[in-house]
DNA sequence: ACCAGGAATGTAACGATATAACAGCCCCAA
DNA sequence: TTGGGGCTGTTATATCGTTACATTCCTGGT
């Protein structure tokens, strides 16, 4: 996420947090900076190293506030990779899927309201409603797809 | 998994494997076995501790069991569950789609081509070719639902 | 039958991910 | 001012999964 969008996404978090009555706290926007500033998707770990910084810092404190961030739809997790990413489009609450390129890494969020479509149609096949969608597709980017070969195998 | 329904995939699981030359092992049809026969997801612990039934084994045993039978496609892997299914028709090779009761933690399994269509048309649209899509729905079934109330909370 | 050599399993230790439980702090509202 | 609820700190532990290496088993070539 580039600098620019970055302020774009902070100034939309902070308005959201304070029309619903949550507190954007500067731990929770700490978190929320660094799961945007990552360029791949980030382990809860990892922020944790990032977080203590020298400090010190044990998991809830990182815990909690992806919680909180996950409640808020300010950032996702992806199941698939124990790892979260922000949201480049939190204004609205929304069910995304997510194509996950296993060469690279990168992470592509869609809202493909016919992919939605489709499954509550499947799902209401079998009598039963949908809750929370977790739609992840491993598979290789347009970028990659294009490198001739791997590089550095 | 009811008995009948076991038995065919024990014998389809045989029956492959040997056409593949893979070696379903008495441990790896033990634990095959067992995840069929569990009602709902298990997971890796919970088997181990059945697989061990009194006796001594360590994770690696299960986990490579259960990655053996991942590559045969004899059982699934639930990702938002950390748990394993058995595959109702392993006979040919498929991507399917898990839909997840929050409330009794049944599972089905679903192989709905529409869906499938309309993630690979949604992929496409950014260039990226999927290969392994994962689709889990958390929800409620429809016995779930026609229950007019969680009758011990 | 014999002997590699690869596949499968046993075993111990470890790494990674996530939560529980409880204590202290801060801020606002009554 | 005094709760009380929400947030944070801290320690320990639960849960999920892997590495590394030794051993055993099976199989295929001779
Ligand atoms: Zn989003
Ligand atoms: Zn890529
Ligand atoms: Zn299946
Ligand atoms: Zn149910």
């Amino acid at each position: 996420m580039n600098e620019q969008l970055l302020n774009r996404v902070l100034r939309q978090a902070e308005a959201l947090c304070a029309r619903r009555g949550a507190r954007l706290t500067p731990q929770r926007r700490r978190v929320l900076e660094l799961v945007c500033r990552a360029e791949r998707p980030i382990g809860a770990y990892e922020l944790l190293d990032q977080v203590r910084d020298g400090g010190k810092a044990a998991p809830p404190t990182v815990y909690r506030a992806l919680d909180f961030l996950l409640e808020q739809g300010l950032i996702h997790k992806l199941e698939t990779l124990h790892a979260f990413i922000g949201c480049t489009h939190p204004d609205h609450p929304h069910s995304s899927q997510f194509l996950i390129c296993a060469d690279c890494g990168k992470v592509t969020e869609l809202e493909d309201a016919a992919l939605l479509g489709s499954l509550h149609s499947a799902a209401a096949e079998s009598g039963f409603s949908p809750q929370r969608p977790v739609i992840e597709v491993i598979g290789t980017c347009a970028r990659c797809a294009h490198k001739p070969d791997r590089p550095a195998d």
